[in-house]
DNA sequence: ATGACGTCCTGCCTGC
DNA sequence: TGCAGGCAGGACGTCA
């Protein structure tokens, strides 16, 4: 479940690999993941594109294209962007294979095929309107204690479907919010209208501290998660209540619960958690 | 406008 | 032992 993390890792793997290299081809075995433009004019726009930088927002995993176009990657819940060399054996789950001008290949695969990629020129890119309507990237300058109250402010909602709501906040995914509400002892439960400012100023040092920590450790593998290498993340050894329920908590021992929170499982203490 | 919930999909895990 | 069913969750569509 790639996060920002988990995306900025994938970034930083793949920026040296294919900085200056050039698409020579690609091969669509599953076309729905493409869902722009058509497959086939996908594969004749991309062919002799150069690939000039790789960027990020939010979890998407943009690649600035030479003649003013850019390629938009998604790897959603099981997604891997690889660069390979051309023999290395090709997975079932593997649905594109980009060949690259150096002979070598970038493969995404993705096991639920919930990925998606577009191809778009740069004056269109507001048509993806996940991408336009992203929040605030939360390791930016942009992303204040300010922004956070304001956001949080007359929003009568429980505080962790707000944070994934990547309108507000890009990046977010349920490993890190668990691990920021838990960090800042705040309940996934509490309405974000009652949340006081030292908590509003606790949470937004949460946020920052756990997604830094997440890129330093190159991502959280829990399952699936691999960067451009092919290689796994290691954050997973320092989460403190992801996955970890029955476990005491590593604050104050007490057991870590499980719990659906707008629909989705959260780990947390209720000890350090109060519901209040 | 806002929040709640179903949907997509495969693999893994549990329980009968 | 084998299989059915539940669960995992990012983003989007639909509904109240």
């Amino acid at each position: 479940m790639p996060e920002l993390p988990e995306v900025e890792t994938v970034r930083q793997t793949l920026q040296p690999k294919l900085a200056g290299l050039k698409f020579c081809g690609v091969q669509v075995y599953l076309p729905k993941m493409i869902k722009t433009p058509e497959p086939e004019q996908f594969i004749k726009e991309i062919d002799g594109k150069k690939i000039v930088k790789l960027s990020r927002r939010g979890k998407y995993l943009i690649l600035n294209l030479s003649d003013q176009y850019t390629l938009v990657v998604h790897l959603r819940m099981t997604g891997s962007l690889v660069y390979c060399e051309n023999g290395d054996p090709l997975s079932k789950h593997t649905h594109v294979v980009f060949n690259l001008s150096n002979g070598a290949q970038l493969r995404f695969t993705d096991i639920r095929q919930f990925g998606q990629l577009w191809l778009v020129p740069n004056a269109s890119l507001d048509s993806l309107s996940g991408l336009k309507n992203l929040g605030v990237e939360p390791l930016e300058s942009q992303f204040t204690r300010d922004y956070l109250k304001k956001e949080l402010r007359n929003r009568h909602a429980r505080i962790k479907p707000l944070l994934l709501d990547q309108t507000i906040i890009a990046g977010l995914g349920n490993i890190y919010t668990d691990e920021a509400l838990h960090r800042a002892k705040i309940n996934p439960e509490r309405l974000a209208t009652t949340l006081t400012p030292r908590e509003i100023a606790s949470l937004y040092n949460a946020i920052r501290a756990v997604l830094q920590e997440g890129i330093e450790n190159k991502g959280t593998t829990f399952r699936n998660f691999i960067d451009g290498e092919g290689r796994a993340g290691n954050y997973q050894e320092q989460l403190q209540v992801y996955s970890r329920e029955g476990e005491p908590c590593s604050n104050c021992g007490k057991v870590i619960v499980k719990k659906k929170v707008g629909g989705r499982s959260s780990y947390y203490c209720p000890s350090c958690q109060k519901a209040k």
